[in-house]
DNA sequence: AACTCGGGGCA
DNA sequence: TGCCCAGAGTT
């Protein structure tokens, strides 16, 4: 197991820090509901993408009960822009539903009752107990998977067990901060295919770099 | 844990 | 065409 230890994880925060002090959720949102609906669209998409959407969407619909106002044709024409809209639209009526018959039209606090509204998994879940009610969540995604494990701060092929080792090894009051600035890194500099690795502030402590630039 | 689903954008 | 995008649900 190489997962570094707690001095080494507190160096690389803060390194993650200096190099990205503003990063937040992206998705634009001003309530838990609108977040909620937000993050499902998100799914296998972009974030500008998204935004252009629901700017649109959440002038004339904000809650649940507005929503339902709306039939699952309507809501296709307004996402149809994201990928994925058919399956989309069902699930966030369908969550609307069960929203106003189950939790009083509220969004619930808990990840288990966030995960049992349909089109809400693990990752969704997380986003808006962090975002919305700044609950500290720590959701793996696929940035998230990938930056984790080139630092060293997971060492793991499976989702669910770099979760643990990062809930592990990050101080919980800084999991809502440290999970955007993993995003943040992923995206603009350590990408899938080819990471910007020329000026990046985190070479020395950095598993992937050394792999690729160690002297044969 | 592996597999399936599924759509627009961009190279 | 092939690959990516801040996954979810089912088996």
């Amino acid at each position: 197991m190489i997962i570094k230890n707690p001095s080494e994880v507190a160096v690389i925060l803060e390194l993650l820090s200096q190099a990205y002090p503003q990063a937040h959720c992206e998705l634009n949102f001003t309530t838990p509901f609108e977040l909620l609906v937000a993050t499902v669209l998100s799914a296998q998409s972009t974030d500008q993408r998204v935004n252009k959407v629901t700017a649109r969407l959440f002038a004339q619909h904000r809650t649940p009960a507005e929503f339902l106002r709306l039939s699952q044709a309507d809501l296709e024409a307004e996402i149809q822009e994201i990928g994925l809209f058919r399956s989309k639209a069902k699930n966030i009526l369908a969550a609307c539903r069960a929203l106003r018959e189950e939790f009083g039209g509220a969004v619930p606090r808990t990840l288990p009752e966030l995960m049992s509204l349909p089109g809400v998994g693990r990752k969704t879940a997380k986003v808006v107990l962090s975002n919305a009610f700044g609950i500290p969540a720590l959701a793996v995604d696929t940035h998230v998977f990938r930056v984790a494990n080139r630092l060293g701060l997971a060492q793991s092929t499976r989702v669910e067990e770099t979760e643990r080792q990062l809930e592990a090894v990050i101080p919980r009051e800084q999991w809502i901060q440290t999970h955007h600035r993993l995003i943040w890194h992923g995206r603009r500099r350590c990408g899938a295919r080819k990471p910007a690795c020329e000026g990046c502030t985190l070479q020395a402590h950095c598993e992937y770099f050394c792999l690729e630039h160690r002297p044969k």
